[in-house]
Order: structure tokens, then sequence, then C-alpha cells
RNA sequence: GCCGAUGUAGCUCAGUUGGUCAGAGCAGCUGAUUUGUAAUCAGCAGGUCGUGGGUUCGAAUCCCUCCAUCGGCUCCA
């Protein structure tokens, strides 16, 4: 081989020489112009840089088109740098924090000497899409930190400054579009010229490095792509996903409501939502009761020293309701924050032996929590919700076991419920910081170890968060997306070694000495309100059969068959099969229109036919006409299909 | 809590620059119709234009306060 000439590995496995020095954009022109045109970035032995960047020793590399999750970050981040540009000759004097690429689009926060709103955003857009016309070259050039500090001192720029100092020493890299030069690590696209569709999104509030002790900067949001096209239909998913929204159909689907006269925050559950929800409740006591937990109940204040012996009052005194005074003797209480507190005072009502163990105590424990006012979110945040909540006491030599029960349980209950796409999260303390935690460092150990082995034994695809633990323990959360694509968590389970300590539980051990137990709290669905946000996320408000708040709804052509609607409503009713009967004066399709609509599972015609066989005519959801079939026929279906949507998930355990 | 936006009948929304601007559709009520697979027709009724101040001869429209909501940030036991 010779000297001037290196090879190229390419993913297939294809290896080709080119002359030391080629650019990755230069090998792609030299497979094809078309994939020269496509190409966005490229990854150079596994380091993701720009196209032009020179090759000058043999290595393997893949070239990213748009499908690459590297090329649509790399096609991002830029389109940050558009903005940015746009914003330097839009308000002269603008300083600039971060800009990165997110999951869809990217933003920018900027310090502007004057307000930007909303209404300023195509004016933005629009100067961002002439400067990408331009097709300036977007160039990358090295210099040393000193030389950086120089750079962005004779700008001005105290925010760059800041990062720059915060790096190490060595070359930093600059790219440079047209008048407007960052601080950048890159990759980028080798012009503006790829970026096509530009649209900003939205403007919000954001800290300055993410502290809010630090001032606010303006957050500009905004997504690109390299074909208008793609942006509408982008644009239109968003639209379609905003209908899933639980706030909407919540309000559609008459399940729950708010009213400022109780309270932000506060959920009001109709009748129907109600519904729903003690359904939910009742399977997940079912599944419980078969795994050994049994049922408590605890007031819904307690006395403020209870939760100063727990440790929460010291962390989240602040972001609870203040206490409630007794008019004669002064004593404090505070709303129920949290369950944990009432069931170790259950525990400790009478000595517990080793055999005892593992005690479960299960509770839909509603708490109170005073969130602040910016964070309310429909029924994902709140200041009052239930709790699924339970608390497990176990020997060490049962935590490992217990912890994967309890993993089962949240499976199942997922399965259930065709909740699929999550994420498990292991949530471990922040190694840096590890004073915002309390508990021996060896507990916090064991602790984590646990929840690490047992996911593994369970085949869970964990991702671990440091940082993410709550104060007393690491835990294990399942998150899953709403319509938007927001992270919530759901089901969390977590370790705690602190509140037996602080409560100084104990159990007698088979050496007649006393132990300590260790403490599981877990909550399958998180918390109902939430859960049920998700769920009609996910459903856009088509529950499975045996969770819709109606299940049939009887439709009689005329007035002349409302009686035998009635009738067939009631035979249905006692199959526990639950119907309504549409008896307003309407015509058929005006009926089955609204009906429909309310995502009604099955719709049953009746008229003349019906009334003379017994019969039924089926609709089913979304789905149209299935003819007629007796009453008894229909019942039975119903009442298998329900059956076989529980125990689907339980067949496969 | 912070930044930005929004708030007109139960719901979805019109109401240009302050001057018959209090409107529509759906829902509701009344009547007609008695209906065969995704909207029958007609009539009626519904709003201190989120709240409280202010500017003005005059405010849904302009300014301020508060309340609530939305998008983010921060927080999330």
């Amino acid at each position: 081989m010779s000297n001037e000439m290196i090879q190229v590995t390419f993913p297939d496995g294809g290896v080709r020489e080119f002359p030391r020095g080629v650019t990755a954009m230069e090998v792609a022109e030299s497979i094809s112009s078309r994939l020269a045109s496509e190409v966005l970035c490229a990854t150079v032995n596994g380091n993701v840089c720009d196209l032009s960047l020179a090759l000058d020793t043999s290595c393997t590399l893949k070239l990213h088109k748009w499908d690459d999750a590297e090329a649509q970050q790399t096609f991002w981040h830029t389109s940050s740098h558009l903005l940015a540009e746009a914003l330097e000759s839009l308000y002269p004097g603008i300083k600039f924090g971060i800009g990165p690429s997110i999951e869809t689009g990217f933003y920018y926060d900027v310090d502007s000497p004057t307000t930007i709103t909303e209404s300023d955003l195509v004016t933005i857009e629009k100067k961002m899409a002439e400067l990408a016309r331009n097709k300036e070259a977007i160039v990358r050039t090295e210099i040393s930190k000193a030389d950086a500090i120089k750079l962005f001192t004779d700008k001005g720029d105290q925010y760059k400054l800041e990062l720059i100092n915060s790096l190490d020493d060595g070359t930093i890299s600059l790219y440079t579009n047209g008048v407007f030069t960052d601080l950048c690590r890159g990759p980028h696209l080798p012009n503006t010229g790829y970026i096509k569709a530009i649209k900003l999104m939205s403007v919000a509030g954001a800290y300055w490095r993410g502290d809010e002790k630090n001032k606010m900067l303006t957050r500009i949001y905004g997504v690109t792509y390299p074909k208008n096209k793609m942006l509408t239909e982008y644009l239109t998913l968003l639209e379609e996903a905003k209908k899933r929204d639980h706030r909407k159909l919540g309000k559609e689907l008459e399940l729950f409501a708010f009213s400022p006269r109780v309270g932000q925050g506060l959920p009001l559950w109709l009748p129907k939502g109600a519904a729903l929800r003690e359904r939910l409740e009742n399977f997940l006591r079912t599944v419980q009761k078969e795994y050994g937990y049994e049922q408590v109940i605890t007031p819904h204040i307690g006395m403020k020293d209870l939760y100063v012996t727990s440790g929460h009052y010291a962390k989240y005194g602040k972001d609870s309701f203040q206490p409630i005074t007794t008019p004669d003797e002064g004593e404090e209480f505070l709303l129920k924050p949290m369950n944990c507190p009432h069931h170790c005072e259950i525990y400790k009502v009478k000595p517990r032996s080793y055999r005892d163990l593992p005690i479960r105590f299960a509770e839909f424990g509603t708490v109170y929590r005073y969130e602040q006012s910016g964070e309310l979110h429909g029924l994902t945040r709140v200041r009052g919700f239930t709790q699924d909540d339970a608390h497990l006491f176990v020997r060490p030599d049962q935590l490992l076991e217990e912890f994967q029960k309890v993993i089962d349980i949240v499976l199942y209950i997922f399965k259930t419920l065709s909740f699929e796409n999550y994420t498990a999260q292991i949530s471990l303390r922040d190694p840096k910081n590890t004073e915002k935690y309390i508990g021996s460092d060896e507990n916090w150990e064991k602790a984590e170890s646990a929840i690490i082995e047992a996911s593994k034994e369970k085949g869970l695809n964990t991702v671990i968060e440091y940082g993410e633990a709550a104060f007393y323990g690491p835990k294990l959360d399942f998150m899953v997306r709403d319509a938007l694509g927001r992270k919530w968590q759901l089901g969390t389970i977590q370790v705690d070694y602190n509140l037996p300590e602080r409560f100084d539980l104990t159990y007698t051990g088979a050496d007649d000495k006393p132990h300590r137990p260790i403490m599981i709290h877990r909550a399958p669905f998180g918390s109902m309100e939430r859960f049920i946000a998700l769920l009609l996320e996910h459903t856009g408000g088509k529950f499975p059969l045996w969770l819709a708040p109606d299940q049939v709804v009887i439709l009689p052509i005329s007035e002349k068959f409302n009686e035998y609607a009635e009738k067939v409503s009631k035979f249905l009713n006692n199959c526990d099969i639950r119907s309504q009967v549409d008896l307003r004066n309407e015509k058929i399709g005006r009926k089955i229109r609204d009906n429909e609509l309310k995502r009604i599972p099955f719709l049953l015609i009746v008229g003349e036919k019906e009334q003379e066989n017994n019969e039924v005519s089926l609709r089913v959801q979304g789905d149209g006409d299935k003819g007629a079939m007796t009453i008894e026929a229909f019942s039975t279906m119903v009442s298998e299909l329900v059956k076989g949507e529980i125990d689907a998930a339980k067949i496969n355990k």
C-alpha cells in the first residue's frame, strides 16, 4: 500500500483505498453523487464528525443520511447555529447561552436586550430561511483556550466565557456560519443550504445552566427538515397527537374536571371517571391479594412530628400544604404527603417475628403535595392524588425475591393495559453529591446493587440515571411517554434502609435478637391520576373493554322499540355488562355517530327484526355493522372478551 | 415560583384600528317527525366578554392587579 493511500472500511465490510487527506464528503461523492447529496455527517472510527474532516489514516467510515439519528442531530444542531445567526442580526447585543439539538429539533438559549415573544418568531424564521438560501459554509477552526477566552471577552459574551472556563486546557473548536461564530464541538452540516424547512415552535424561559438561582434566559425552540413535506408531516402528526391529550379527552368523555373554586391541581372525578378508576383499583387489589398483600387504611392527616421523624419534613416541609393547627391544643397536623410513615406505624403496632416477614401493606392512599403552580399539568401533575401504594417489610435474605415479585406485578399490569413502550430507569445517587441523601454509604450500596441485580434477573432493559434517586434510597421507575412524547414516571419501586432506622422497626430473628427489616416502597400505577392520564393518551379514549365506562349502548330504531331496548339493557346489566339505552328521539344514524364519538365499544341496534327474534344487531366501535345475533350470544361474547383481556397477560407471565 | 402566551354562552370558536360587537355552530329546552347503520327540521333560551381596578364622552377591544389555563424552566417524597 502506498504511503499516500489510506484504507477506508465501510459498515458493509467493504474496503476501498483513497488518497490520504480525502474528506468524508469526497468519499461519498466517489461512491455516488446522489449519496453525496443526501449524506449529512459521518462517523469515523466511532466518532461523529463533519463531512469536511480530512481522513489521514486508515479508518472505518459510516456516512449518515437523514434516517440516522446522528444525521438528524447534526442537522438540528446546525439549525440552532442558523437560529443564532438570525438572532444576532435581528437583535444586536444579544448574548448566547447554549444551543443544542434535542430529540425533535433544537433550541437556543439567549439573553436578549429586548423581549422576544412568540409573535417575533415568524420574522426570525424568515431571516433563517434567507440565511439558509445563501448556503453559507459552516467552517470549523481550532484555537487555544487563551485565544478563545480573548475572542469571547472581546465579544462580551459572558455565558460562552463561563463555558470555556469550565473546559479543559487545550484546543477549542469554533464553528462559523456567516457572521456568527460559536464555541462548539460539532459536528455540523457543510453549509446552511441543507436546511429547507424551518419552524420555530415556541419561546420559553430557561435558567442559565439549569439553576434557578441563575438568570433566566429566553429559550427558542425550533424544528427544521431537509424538505418542506417532512415539516408538514411532522406538524400534522403533532396536531393528531394533541387530539389525544388526556385533558381534552377527559373533558369530552366526562371523566374528570377541575374547578378554580376547589383549587388548582385538585381533580374532580366525574361518575364515568370514578367508575373507571374504581375498576382499575379493583383489578390491582385482586392482583395484590394473589401476591400476599394486605389492605390497610390510614388517615389523610398526621402529626407534623410523624414527618419530622421520617425525615420528609426537613426535606419537603416547604413543598407541603402548611400545617393545620388544632384550635385548643395548638397541635400541628400535616395533610398526608406520603403514606410510608403511617405504614411504619402499622408495622410497629405489635412485635414482629422473622417468621412474619415479608409483610406487605397496601393502600390506595390519597396524598397532598404543594406542587409549584407552574408545574401543574392536567392529571399528570396534581396537588392531591391517590397512590396505589404499598410498603413491604422484608428480611435482607428476602429482598431480592420480593423486589423481583414487585417487578412481576408492574410488568403484568403494563402488559394487561398494553403499555409496551416503557423505559425501566434505575435511579441511583449522584456520586458527586452524596450529602443530598440520607443513610449510610453501605446501605446505599446494598440497595443499589439489589435493584440492579433484580432488574437484571428479570431481564429488564434498563437505563441508569445518576442523581435521580429519592433522598432516602435508589429506585426503579417505569417511564412512559405521553402523546407529545413527554416522559412521565408511572410505576416505581424503591428500596429503603432509612425509614426502618428512623422508626426503629425491628423483628425478632431466629437467633432471638432484634433485626432491622428493609422496606420496599412500590406503586405499579404510580398514581391513579397519572396512570389514567397516560392510559387515556395511549388509547385515545378507546379503553379496553373491561375498563370502558360504558361497554354497550343500545340504540332503538324508534320509540316503538324503547321497551325492548330497556329489556336488553337490563339483561346485560344482570350479566355484569355495563350498558345504557339511547332513548333520544333521533334517527339511528345520529345515535350511531354520537355513540361512536363517545368511544362506546359495542352498539346494539334494535328494531322490529330484532324484537321479533329476540336478537340484537351489533356494531363494533370503529369497525361498523356485524349483523344480528341473539342477546345471549352477545352477552357470552362480551363476557369472554373481558375475561380474555385480563387473563391474556397472566397466561404469558 | 420563574419566562412567554391565552381566557368571549356547557363545548368549539368569530368579533379588523375602542363607537348598534354581544355573534355563529354544536350541546340544551319546546314542537314537528317515528326514523335501519356516522349529524331530520323549525322555534326558543343561554354570556356582568376570567376577576377587581384604571384610562376615556364611550372598553370584549388600551393599561395595571389578581385568578385560571397552555408551552417551557426549576422541582417532583
